[in-house]
DNA sequence: CTACTTCCTGTAGCCACTACAGGAGCAAGC
DNA sequence: GCTTGCTCCTGTAGTGGCTACAGGAAGTAG
């Protein structure tokens, strides 16, 4: 049993962070010391890490939740989960699309921009009619 | 000289936004009628339009103040833009290598998941020790 | 006993909006 | 003139996922 300090070293999730789990019912409240303080069982430093993984991977907080509840069941119905990834992949690949096309239109837009020149052609096609807003998603 | 529902349907930014942009500072602060509507000019409908079109380019608004008052001066200083820009798409490009980083590590988490399978390989991987952390940026 | 560190609670801020609630202005039809 | 229905007004609170305090208490080392 460790205090939130080493949970937070051990489990790399910022020690306001956990907090804020806990707040939010993330995870589950840890027990407390005599004195008040937090304490962390291997097994709850195990699913802050397991959060901080699934945020990395760029998880929302709801979908984590799910995952967790899942995990607490021995039969971990694994589809579900599966269908959960292909959603998030989906997601994440709209993204990287959409980023892309900005690229493009940034890198198109910048391309003409030459320094120390007095008016500047991409503040000028921004202010202008005839530029599209088709950058939506 | 119109209202606000105009000005937004002519710049495509939405009626909330405006009056969000106004109270931030972001636009001047428009024009009444008798009754105490804000009643826009073109030439601060072409300022929403451009804010909008930097927004859809992913820039943050602090940016987008500094464009503004740039094209307030006759002298663009085109250099200062095109640093900005350059600084931006850094990030989109940073943001792009991330976010295929991470599709390739759902990918392949998700890739061992079958339909059906009582236990999920998947949160199995991110319970387990070995899994790393050098997801971060 | 003192100094220092870690921890506690509670609240406010970040970004860029979005979504109300509750009321007032305004145009058209009767 | 009066009603209907639309647009607009202000002010406040919520979103997501934290992060950053302030002000105090607990624990530890010398």
């Amino acid at each position: 049993m460790v205090t939130i300090g080493k949970a937070s070293e051990q489990s790399g999730v910022n020690i306001e962070t956990i907090r804020y789990y806990e707040r939010e019912g993330v995870v589950p409240k840890p027990g407390r010391s005599a004195g008040g303080r937090r304490l962390y069982s291997s097994d709850e430093i195990a699913k802050l890490r397991f959060v901080r993984r699934c945020r990395d991977l760029g998880f929302p907080i709801s979908i984590i939740q799910t995952f967790l509840s899942l995990t607490e069941q021995s039969d971990r119905s694994c589809g579900e989960v599966k269908a959960m990834a292909e959603n998030h992949l989906g997601q994440i690949t709209a993204k990287i699309e959409n980023l892309v096309r900005l690229q493009d239109a940034l890198l198109s837009l910048s391309k003409n921009c030459d320094d120390g020149s007095a008016a500047c052609p991409m503040l000028d096609a921004l202010m202008k009619d005839g530029f599209g807003g088709s950058l939506h998603e």
